[in-house]
Formats: structure tokens, C-alpha cells, sequence
DNA sequence: GATGAATGAGGATTCATTCAT
DNA sequence: TATGAATGAATCCTCATTCAT
């Protein structure tokens, strides 16, 4: 009789939000963000098409909602390590391969973040958004090349960064054939200071 | 009055599907392949629609024309390369170059392809044929490698392909803004074997 | 926690079936039926889509509620003007008066009329009922022209209807600017005979 | 083999839009603008959706172009008349009959225009055009009046014009039961100077 | 070879209404 | 009494494709 508690109400908006954005990411990273119709984004969460639009009040809007996810998880990640007490040979490897870890496990996040990289007009509105972003994340890798005592930390910090973009699109290629703990090993070789840092307590050499 | 010769015929042949098909490639590339219609694509190339299908069957088939038309050219530069006299960091240092040279120029091919990687569906049909080129590409520059005389020459490969897609990506970004030209210098110093391979005639130091 | 009493239960109703009409009439009146929705209704009513399902069990049955209420103002004024003591003439002018009284102060209500009179099949359910009811103030109408001695009374209160259905409209088109006081003097002159119909005790000249 | 020529396409053009504005021009009159919808325009039309959209942009642009040439069609009536060689009595006269004439002939666009009129937000872009035209209308008549004497020519042509919509509105209303030629002579008995004015040459008494 | 009118399936979005609590 | 989550039919509009000329 009485009307169901508002904590009630918000459980359920959590529940269908979440049902909702995780089919829209994996028919997104498929299909492309024009690709995945509203239809088949409701009919794989499991809900109308009317209720998406009462989470989402658009298509682009619930783009919108996973990319920012998607991005702050990784925002989150970079920030953690450079916050942490660990010196700059520890970061850039728990980075490397944290970055790796997070790529594997949410493969259709990256997935899709690179294929709407190429449709600029998609982003619109998140751009600005997405640049301030990138350029903080990449000051932060910065300060981390600076304490490696690069002599010019910033190109290597970006070859750095496009050794790892170019690895995460590879891997999304062919995700089960590439030789991804290899192609780590040799990152971290081509990138840390032998002889001075240490991994898991030994020296590496 | 008399009737155009056939060789007219087939010069305006050529005119008419290059001009299609250099619109359909600025319009992939700006608005991605969903977001360009046939409209807007026969409108740019100041043909009709059904002229357009004159010569193309369907969309896709348009795509798939673009598609491996750009990939034949790097398919070409990369033959060229690997089968001229130079020794292997010649040619290394040539791939590199004209690699970026070809990214630079040709940016809206570039663009499409790498838009087009992360939506598998769409080039469904043309996969085979791509998975096939690339292999055949990768073994090319495997040789490379195998002659530069690294251990792992698969591996050296597997992560100069993964910094040069993910230079192209970060350039791609932002055109503008890139150094790329310092990024060249360092791609080449951290590959290229000091004190042996020469450039103009001179000797890397 | 003693249960409400019934009285006050009554109340309740009241008050909430009172805020929603008046939400949907002026909803109503500045998008039109259709261009209202239950939801923008419920909303200014504050009130939950399912309480207004409550009261009333259909959009359409609100609006038929609304309309109605507002026909009634109109036939209690008219009743109260043609069963009082008062003459003719002066049935005629308080007729007038108040009508552009109502007119003014109830903007909404006839804007809304007015703008369902051209709809014909949103109001199909009601149409008899209404038509009844038009007529029957059209006869009480007449009895006033008879009693003012014309000799076409039917026609000549056709003609005053088509007066007074026309001011209402052009008010309606710019209610701010329109000359609504002289266009009432204007109207008396014309239809009130002059000297014999006296206002607030003096002859009308 | 050849294409159409240019005066073929143009000729079927002229053909689509004129089934498609007259079937708008029915439905919007029999339902209202949002009543009305699309696919059931298309069908009366004969037509497919998609071709309807090839002629008007939007249901709005289709609503504008229908009232547009509606009120021009108001327009040249009033010119013509307004600039003849005409006295003024006889140019309300013959205004006054050939409004009546268009409002029975073209009953569906008058109805259409008259329930626009109390749904502003529908013709909001319409709006600045269609006040400049109902302006310039107002002074022409005024003009007439001015021609016969009247000491508030203004109010004059207002309750005049007051009439005329009216009478319009209740003619709407039961079309089939409406005396309206009594009402025509009634108005211009109302309108025109007696012994004055001559109708088809004898003196109007 | 060349045109653009015509089609209709499919896409994003809205909204009256229902219902469990 | 009161809530708002949930539904799905219906709406406006787009677009690849066909076809008569």
C-alpha cells in the first residue's frame, strides 16, 4: 500500500543503469557507436526502450556516461601510482603493467575509446572534457620520466605513450594470439634503468 | 556525332570513380563509414546517386575499393623497400620514414583504416584478404630485424609495429600539435644500431 | 497514528484533483492537448503520474473535465444574467460585461476552448453534451434579442455571438495590445437601443 | 537511355508536392498539426514517407509552406480589391462576399489556420512573417474605412474584422446549418451607408 | 553513361498507461 | 493514497538502393 522507499527506487535505478550501459559498452565496442541501435542495446540489457530513456536522455548521453567511466578508471589508476610513496622505476612498471592488466580485463572499454579516437565528431561535446584529461595524465607520466632522469622526459614520456597505445591496438587486433607478457618484458627492458632498479626485491639486470 | 571512342568511354570511367571515390574516402574518414551517406558522398563527387552505383555495387563495396587501395600503397612502399639493395638498417630507416611521410600526406586514409580496425563487422568480409596482407607484411619487416640481428627479431618487430601505430595514433590526435619530426629521430636512434648503420653517407654515431 | 477521517481524506482528493486540472489546463492551453504530456502535467501539478491515474482515468477523461467546468462558468453566468429581474437591455450589457470579464480573467480556459473547437475529434466523446449545451444557451440568448423587440432576433443574436466569438479570438491573438474597453463600448452602442436603456441609473445616450 | 530532362523531373515534382501539401493540408485540418501524422499524410498522398521528405524537410516546413500559401491566397483577394477602381462601400462589399466565398471553398485551410492560431508554439518561426502580413491587412481595411466616413475608422475596421472571424468560426463549426447568407446580408446591412452605397447599380436602401 | 524521383525498412525518441509496493 | 519504474506502440526522420527514362 504504501509507496516503495525511495531507497528501494534507487536501488532499482542502479540495477537498470547498470544493466543498461553495460550492453550499450559491449554493443558500442562490436558495432560502433552508430552501429548499435537503441533496439538492440535495450533488447540485450534486458529492458524497453522506453526505460533506457528514462536513465539516458540520449543516445549520446549514455555514450557519453561509459566513456567518462571508462576514462576515470583509468584516471584513477594513473593517479594512485603517482600519488604512491614507490620511486619513479616502480611506477613506471606497476604503470606498465597495471595498464596491460586494465586492458586485458576490460578489453571492450579500450576497444571502444580507440574507435570513437577516429570519429571525431562523435565526442563533440566531450572533447574539451577528454583533452583536459589526457593533458593532466600526461603531465603526471611526465613527472615520472623526470625522475628517471631522461634527458628529454618529455619525447620519451610520449614514445613511451605511443609504445603503449600501439600495444593496446595490436593486442585488440587479436586478442587471443598476441604475446602480450613477452612484448611486456620487453617494455619494461626498453624502459628502466638496469642494474638500479628493483623488482620484487632483486636487482634487475 | 560520331560515337565516342571507347578509350573516351573508359577515360571517363577512371574520372568518374576516382572522383567518387576520393569523396567517399574524405567523408569515411571525417564522419566515419555510417555517418556518410550515399547522398552527401554522390553530392561531393558532383555525380548522381545512380551514377555512383553504376560503378560500385553497394556501399560496402565502395569501402572495400578504398580500403585496399590504401592498403596497397603501403603494401607497395613496404615491397619496395624490402626488396631494394639496401642493407637492412637502410632499409629500417626507410620504412620509418616514409611510413610517416605516407601518414602525413594520406592522413584521411590513415584515419579510415584506423577507425575501421576497431569495427570488425564492417570489413567483415574483406578480413581474410587483410589478416593475409598484414602477415605478409609483418614477415617482410621480420627479415628486416633478422638482419639487424636481434635475438627475439619477432618480438624487436612485434614492438617497432606497436610504436609506429601508436606515433600514427597520437599524430592522428592532434596533426597539428605532433612532433613528430622528433619522434622520427628518437624512433630511429632507439632502433637503428649505433656505429654501423650510415646515413648519407655518414655513420650513425 | 490515528487513520485520517474520511472528511479528511476528502479533502486531500480535493485539493490534489484541483491541482491537477489546473496544471493540465494551463499545460493544455499553451502546447495544446497532444503537445502536453501526462508527465509535464504530473510534474507542474507536483504530483506522481500514477496519483493523477487516480483521479482521472485517462488524459482524455482530464481534459473533459476541464472543459466541462469551464462550459459550466459560462452557463451559470448566462443562467444567473437571464433569470434575474433585470430588462432586456441591461440582461444584454451584463451579458457583454462579463463575458469579457471571463474572458480576461480565465485567459487560458478559452484559449483552450477555442483551440479544441477546430479539433473536432479530440473532443468527439464530448460533442453531443457540448452541442446540447450550446444550444441551449443560444435559446436563452434569443429570448433576450426577442425581448429587445428586433424583428430577426434569431439572426441578429447570431450576429452578436459572431461578435463576441470574434473579440474573443482577437483578444486571444495579442491579449497585451488589444483595445478591449473601446471595442466593449462599441459593441453596447451597437446593440443596446439608445435611449431607453438606462446604465447604473442614467440614460444611455 | 537519356536522363529525364530537367522539365520532366520538374513536372513530377510539381505533382508530389502538390498531393502531399493537399493531403497535409486535409489531415492537418481534420487533426491538428500534431495530430496529423506523417505516415498518414504519405498514405493519403499516394506517396512513400521517404518522398515526402524529399520535398519539405519537416512536418514543420510542411505546415509552413501550406500556411503560407493559404494567407496568400487572403492576401491577393484583399489587394485586388483594395487597389480597384472601386469606392470604398462597394470594396467592402465585395470583400465581405469573397471572404465569405473562400471561407466556404476552402474551408479546410481556414479551419487549419484558425486552430493554429491558438497553439502559438506551432508557428513560432512563422510568427514574425505572419504578424507583418495581418498587419499590412489591418491598414489596407483601415483605409476602407477611413473611405466611408467612420469617426473611429481603427475600432471600426476592428469590429468589422471582429464579425468576419466570427462568423468564420461558428460557419466552422456546422458548416452545413449555418444560415450564412442571411448573415452576409445582415453584415453588410450593418456595414454599408444606406442610400449610398449602390449594389449592382440600383441604390441600397 | 547519367539522372534524381521513389521506396520502405530501420533508427532515435516520446508518451499514455500499468503495476508492484 | 501515493510513487515512479517499466512498457511498447507510435512518431518523426534517414538512407541504401532501385528504376524509368
Amino acid at each position: 500500500m504504501s509507496p516503495r522507499s525511495s531507497s528501494q527506487f534507487e536501488a532499482m535505478r542502479q540495477e537498470s543503469m547498470h544493466r543498461i550501459s553495460e550492453a550499450a559498452l559491449e554493443l558500442f565496442a562490436e558495432r560502433g557507436y552508430k552501429g548499435a541501435s537503441i533496439a538492440q542495446i535495450s533488447k540485450r540489457a534486458g529492458v524497453s526502450k522506453g526505460l533506457l530513456y528514462n536513465y539516458f536522455e540520449s543516445k549520446q548521453e549514455l555514450l557519453h556516461y561509459i566513456v567518462l567511466h571508462a576514462v576515470e578508471t583509468g584516471e584513477d589508476m594513473l593517479e594512485e601510482i603517482v600519488s604512491s610513496a614507490a620511486g619513479p622505476a616502480e611506477k613506471l612498471r606497476q604503470f606498465t603493467e597495471r595498464s596491460i592488466e586494465l586492458l586485458v580485463s576490460d578489453l571492450k572499454h579500450w576497444r571502444l575509446l580507440a574507435s570513437l579516437a577516429f570519429q571525431p565528431d562523435i565526442l563533440n561535446d566531450l572533447m574539451p572534457v577528454l583533452e583536459q584529461k589526457q593533458g593532466d595524465a600526461m603531465n603526471k607520466m611526465k613527472t615520472v620520466f623526470e625522475g628517471l632522469g631522461y634527458e628529454n622526459p618529455t619525447e620519451e614520456m610520449l614514445f613511451y605513450s605511443a609504445v603503449m597505445d600501439g600495444l593496446a591496438m595490436q593486442y585488440m587486433q587479436a586478442p587471443g594470439h598476441y604475446p602480450m607478457d613477452q612484448m611486456k618484458e620487453l617494455v619494461l627492458n626498453k624502459f628502466l634503468p638496469k642494474g638500479v632498479y628493483t623488482r620484487n626485491g632483486e636487482v634487475w639486470a
